[in-house]
RNA sequence: CGGGAUGUAGCGCAGCCCGGUAGCGCGCUUCGUUCGGGACGAAGAGGUCGCAGGUUCAAAUCCUGUCAUCCCGACCA
């Protein structure tokens, strides 16, 4: 079977798709919709993981584990979010099966049908304030602040790897407040990490928003959201915080008794980031070569790659990278050493660029000759021959280089696909010819939003934090607006 | 839920129209030569042809049913 790649020019879905499956990060399991993260990818996903974990522990969180299944009944108690959900949801009606009656294969055995059916989450938010009901009496209980780590189910119609499947991996961090004040500040400063976990960690440069009441997740008062810009022009929801207000504490009927000794309903945050965010990563970054990995994410940050002929001068060779490698470990790098015998120099150095490895070191028996290593950077795919002394320090000043470099090269992408628009032709024009996003004047109307997304396909993806108002004209309808708001197709 | 396709070795596929006892590439095993950008030769191992029925002397191939997956729509806080 052939490595190579279709081109992302030709493409993009294939080579895509091609990428995460040759890479080794995932494929589809054969189950419909679900899919197998590999070794290889589920490595990447911890290393983000752990960053994330750090810094919800540093913002103040500790994490907790809800069950898997909800009761149906909890789902009809916030009308909204019921209606979000509905749609997707799988099942749990039986709970036994039987042998069938020819004894070769098995069946759901009718008399075990549940008396309330079970969903599989979707989200834990119910679930998780039918908990708090029971955690929260005082304000000295407040403010309450968890995250799950946990997997959940969507039943969705149309997958693809890592963006949307059925059942994908996630965090998610239910929060609960004394004032609104401070639940407001809770679901911006979570958006504030996750923005900043996106840009100086995946070196994704992301737009933080706001969502329109449409594209609002089911049952909040606000949705916030980072919003980044992959390689073909469409925008991907990265990342959303929400302020639930108190609409779960009433659905759910979570009060607490105030310092002034009055009963009232608490304030609520979710917020989370999901496996979509390896998605992320792949299409922003990534050239025809394959992967290409911000070395704060790599698994491998640095990979050795021998070159011989004989015996002995494998040996020698690795005499002198053990060396090398204690050192780059002692700086906390982390590097792989690949001796094996089974494939040549040349097949490793493509297998190494497929897996996005950022730096890349070849020695062979003119490297111990003259004292120096070849480095090959995977960003620049570029090499050059580097004396052995001091090489430590030289990796990891390269490492920072090559982070600092990728999100450079990802924001001038970003911010050159972001395109002012006042006139709905040259809108259109912009968006099946450049893409991008595109920054327009909207009416604030959901019914001019949904015009819009009929028209085009695209969606408001947010309205900037930052935004600056500015007087115009809706440019579909012409009626006043205050301000501009970002428009894209999105994934 | 509508439209289209596919199911044959670990992976990717051919064979099916026109029925005759299963093949190619990659991968895997062994040996030898190779090794600074995806090496080569030789010898091997590996398949209830998605499942169930039917037609036939004979079914991967024809017929009926069924299950599953994929793609395009609809759907996607």
């Amino acid at each position: 079977m052939s490595k190579k790649l279709t081109k992302r020019s030709e493409d993009y879905s294939k080579w895509y798709n091609e990428l995460v499956v040759k890479a080794g990060l995932a494929e589809n399991s054969g189950i419909r919709g679900m899919m197998v993260i590999k070794p290889y990818g589920y490595a990447i996903w911890e290393k983000m993981q752990a960053q994330l974990d750090k810094m919800f522990k540093e913002t103040g969180h500790q994490n907790a584990y809800f069950p898997l299944l909800i009761p149906k009944s909890y789902f009809s108690k916030e009308a909204k979010h019921v209606d979000g959900f509905a749609k997707e949801a799988a099942v749990v009606t039986h709970y036994r099966l039987r042998a069938t009656a020819d004894g070769k294969s098995v069946e759901v055995d009718p008399t075990a049908k549940l008396e309330e059916e079970l969903i599989i989450r979707p989200t834990s938010e119910t679930i998780i304030w039918d908990t708090y009901k029971r955690w929260i009496q005082s304000y000295r209980d407040l403010p309450l602040l968890v995250n799950q780590w946990a997997n959940v189910m969507r039943w969705e119609m149309r997958t693809r790897l890592f963006l949307r499947t059925a059942e994908f991996l996630w965090q998610e961090g239910h929060t609960a407040h004394a004032t609104r004040q401070e639940a407001v500040a809770e679901a911006e400063q979570m958006l504030h990490v996750y923005g900043d976990f996106a840009e100086n960690f995946m070196a994704m440069p992301v737009i933080k928003g706001v969502k329109s009441e449409t594209e609002r997740f089911a049952g909040a008062e606000d949705t916030y959201t980072i919003e980044a810009l992959m390689q073909d022009g469409k925008a991907l929801q990265s990342g959303t915080s929400h302020f639930l207000g108190q609409n779960f504490a009433k659905a759910f009927d979570v009060k607490f008794l105030s310092k002034e000794g009055k009963l009232e309903y608490v304030w609520a945050t979710s917020w989370g980031v999901s496996t979509r965010l390896m998605g992320a990563l792949i299409m922003t970054h990534s050239d025809d070569h394959g992967l290409v990995l911000p070395p704060k994410l790599a698994p491998i940050q640095v990979v050795i790659i021998p070159i011989y002929r004989k015996e002995e001068q494998l040996k020698a060779i690795t005499a002198k990278v053990d060396t090398i490698v204690n050192q780059l470990k002692a700086k906390g790098i982390s590097v792989k050493y690949d001796d094996s015998d089974n494939y040549k120099p040349g097949w490793k150095f493509n297998e190494y660029e497929l897996k996005g490895v950022p730096v890349r070191l070849a020695v062979g028996p003119r490297d111990l000759e003259n004292g120096t290593v070849e480095v090959a950077r995977r960003d620049t795919l570029t090499k050059e021959i580097v004396p052995m002394a001091g090489l430590d320090v030289y990796i990891e000043n390269l490492l920072n280089q090559i982070q600092e470099n990728l999100f450079e090269k990802a924001r001038s992408y970003r911010d050159t696909h972001i395109t002012k628009v006042d006139d709905f032709e040259e809108f259109k024009a912009v968006l099946d010819q450049k893409g991008g996003f595109v920054s327009a004047h909207w009416d604030g109307t959901p019914e001019t939003e949904e015009k819009i997304k009929d028209l085009t396909k695209a969606t408001i993806r947010c309205i900037p934090l930052d935004n600056p108002l500015e007087e115009g004209k809706d440019m579909l309808t012409g009626k006043p607006s205050k301000q501009r708001v970002l428009f894209a197709k999105s994934y």
